[in-house]
DNA sequence: GGCCGTTTGTGACAAGGTCACCGACGCTGC
DNA sequence: GCAGCGTCGGTGACCTTGTCACAAACGGCC
């Protein structure tokens, strides 16, 4: 961690590279980087939740949990990006099943409370950042909302499929019904009726795409 | 509005009213009151969307609107709570399908850019009041997006009912199931149920609760 | 009363979620 | 190789929810 906070991480996190130089000054010299473990809990239970995160390298991503297992993914943060939720949650101090889980090795930058509002203080740069990051979640999370309410399965599942592969997809069907807030059974059977019409071959825990546009045109259609 | 402009709104205003003095001065002078006549649309095509918004009588709807009608109903911003949603669109400029919709006349205070710029720079109070009411807002989409993709119908329904009424609820069934995000025969089959339970006794465009302690418990039921 | 727009009721069907259970695959250890 | 085991995927039955088409009931208003 040292030998990672003696380069300048600042400059190469989007976002935060546009700020100004007062700003990254003082993050430079008050902001621990905290590692999360693939897999691991970004904020669960235990963590110090006293502080703003701000990913600077790997992928976080935000879902909600239900009492019987079933999942949707809420969004993701990335690099320069902020778990606004995080910030809420401490807030509002409403508990709500949501749990956020490294998807690589996590690298994120901590803002202690304090330095977090002295940075809102003296920093339009920063308050600019703060903003954007709070607009782009609840921008996310309104997009994520009007798909699984509105939205039928087959495109919701096209569409996935489509925006994670080039030509093929690593993920079981439990994986793809998590992303989706939807039941694995489902799952399975839609895709393979996307194979029986030809759109992808099936193998364990991988998808091909064989007839790309087609898909496309599935995932377009209007409803 | 001059006449509401003498009087000290500020102080009855939930929230502003721990503002500090200059913050009060500043947006006192500097905030024009808009009205929205009950029915109207609070930040549609049109309406100066430039400014941060501040409800400070009445009750504001926001909700999504799918292409085909149906529609599910967000959250609602009362007397001083802010949508953050205006914002956030501005930010972003990610059209969604969201409308926000006057329920009562509504008086709101639109602070224009530069006074919301100058605010978040000169104010601690005021940086504390916008954050929380981002995080009040994030809250309830998360709160309603669980409810909406892992609740049942039943529970959802029974709950609304509950929320909504001393003894009986003044509304159609369209009227329920866009609350819910659902279809207007989904809710009338259901409250028909609650009829042969005994729980309710339906008119036009009106629920009685009858059996309140049992709606109770059918609301809480694990699931 | 008759007309008209709104609200509610209903049956048939499609889509999606749940449950139970099985079989197929891939890995590990022998 | 192969036996055992855990994960992954397939399937049928059934229930809930959403969609469509239409009809009946209600409440105002001439």
């Amino acid at each position: 961690m040292n030998s990672l906070a003696r380069i300048d991480w600042i400059a190469k996190v989007p976002g935060l590279d546009r700020l100004d130089g007062e700003a990254r000054a003082l993050i430079a010299t008050r902001t621990p980087l905290v590692q999360v473990p693939k897999g691991g809990h970004a904020f669960a239970a235990g963590t110090e939740c006293s502080s703003y995160l701000v990913v600077v390298t790997g992928c976080v991503r935000v879902q909600l949990i239900a009492e019987n297992g079933r999942e949707i993914v809420l969004y993701r943060v990335r690099s320069g990006e902020s778990c606004v939720l995080t910030t809420s949650c401490l807030m509002t101090r409403a508990p709500y099943g949501a749990e956020a889980i490294a998807e690589d090795d996590v690298v994120a930058a901590a803002l202690p409370g304090e330095t977090f509002r002295a940075l809102l203080a003296s920093s339009a740069t920063f308050r600019d950042f703060v903003l954007a990051a709070y607009a782009d979640r609840v921008a996310d999370l309104i997009l994520t909302m009007e798909d699984a309410v509105f939205h039928r399965i087959d495109r919701r599942l096209a569409r996935l499929l489509l925006a994670r592969s080039m030509a093929a997809v690593t993920a079981t069907h439990q994986e793809l019904a998590a992303e989706l807030g939807s039941a694995r059974e489902v799952v399975s059977r839609q895709l393979k009726s996307f194979e029986k019409q030809g759109l992808v071959v099936l193998s364990r825990g991988r998808i091909d795409i064989v007839d790309r546009a087609r898909l496309v045109r599935l995932a377009d259609e209007a409803d």
